[in-house]
DNA sequence: GCCGCACGGATGGTATACCATTCTGGCGGG
DNA sequence: CCCGCCAGAATGGTATACCATCCGTGCGGC
């Protein structure tokens, strides 16, 4: 189904998926143009669904579309991620507060497993993968909510701030708190307590804002580097 | 150029924008295939222009698009619609509390004159002007809790619910709930009340389920209109 | 008489040619 | 020496031709 595969799959989604993955591993750093004739000879296609992926990534927010000019990657101030952060985070306590309703045993389980294949893997394994385990582990509970327009809108807001999510990851020291707060929502899944899920999603959230804080201030410290 | 434009302009957009209203009028009927050619043909335009409004009015959620088959205009039934309200009564609860603290006095100056000239025009104006206001007016309010994303995100919802919106509008003989809860809202915006303005926007979102659910049921009895 | 299959038209997907606008570099005047 | 302007290149926007896939229809076999 999901083709997670990014090689050479259907070509107006898979091209959006390729350059997303150069986005956001920085091949493409922001500011960056998109010229689309450019792009469309190194990727082997042509202007056209080239062009249709790049509109794509300009609705995810990855890239910034300007009339008659070329697209350019998209670089969010501090301010813009902070106020995307706050919309993802009520999007994220509705979604855990359904979920707490809504999710079924078997979902509930998928998601522990989630749970644990992160803290084995979080010493061990490659941080990348670790990361997109998450990520999936978060959607995860977004579609136990059972609302396919939350599940969607989540998805998007996940998405647009992967980058930022990715990049800031690196400078925690809170893995314990990290865990614990998954933990937590595991646990608060099966007790069916939305009052406790909740309370892990704030803290997960909490953290998530002190780490892009501190990245971004950071970045303005040591100001250039490409 | 040659063809008759009176309101839209740019190409892209503006084929959206004319596609969008034919869909929210029901000119072009839930299910009615989008065939590229024809309707590029009728609008003067060429084929990619064209595709690409759909593809936007995909996004918003009017159209359904599929795999090597013909777009057709979107028909969601009553769970689906409902998931969405949900969402937008998340996002609306959250901009409405954000813009008890952050709205400027003049915003809830403009808002206030909005509601104000929604009240008049309930009785005398032309209902499709009313409802735009209305929109308008609640876009407002979204705007005014100064967070970009979130009215970018209640937007699209807004744009999304829209014909729904609509056609349950016919239902209400609510008037007077609605015209009140707007009063709340602009009472708790001057005394930057969250409680009492998420209470408003509570009411006003059990009346649009309410409508909705409605319509759904009255649609479901009387089967066949075109 | 019914089911299956092949063929042709219809239709979305892609490639490419053409047009309009914008950016850039250099030249000339101040 | 600097500012402004003008031509040519670069680039996004649009139109169109071509290709792949799907769908309906009718013919033929069972």
């Amino acid at each position: 189904m999901t083709d997670t595969d990014p090689s050479e799959r259907t070509f107006p989604a898979g091209i959006a998926a390729r350059l997303r993955r150069e986005i956001l591993t920085g091949e493409l750093p922001p500011g960056s143009p998109l010229k689309e004739r450019d792009h469309a000879l190194r990727l082997g296609v042509s202007r056209t669904p080239l062009r249709e992926a790049v509109r794509m990534l300009g609705q995810e927010g990855l890239v910034t579309l300007r009339p008659l000019r070329s697209p350019i990657v998209a670089d969010p101030s501090l301010a813009e991620v902070l106020d995307e952060i706050a919309v993802l985070r009520q999007l994220e306590l509705f979604s855990g507060g359904l979920a707490c309703v809504n999710a079924s045993d078997a979902e509930i389980g998928t998601i522990a497993q989630m749970v644990d294949r992160i803290a084995e893997q979080h010493a061990t394994g490659d941080k990348l993968d670790v990361f997109d385990l998450d990520m999936r582990m978060h959607r995860a509970i977004a579609d136990a909510a059972h609302n396919a327009a939350l599940s969607r809108t989540y998805g998007e807001y996940l998405a647009r701030l992967w980058r930022i999510r990715f990049l800031s990851a690196r400078e925690r020291a809170d893995a314990p708190r990290v865990l614990a707060d998954h933990r937590d929502m595991v646990a608060a899944l099966r007790d069916r307590d939305p009052d406790r899920m909740m309370a892990a999603i704030g803290s997960h959230l909490d953290g998530l804002v002190r780490n892009v804080t501190r990245h971004f201030q950071r970045r303005e410290e040591g100001p250039d580097q490409p």
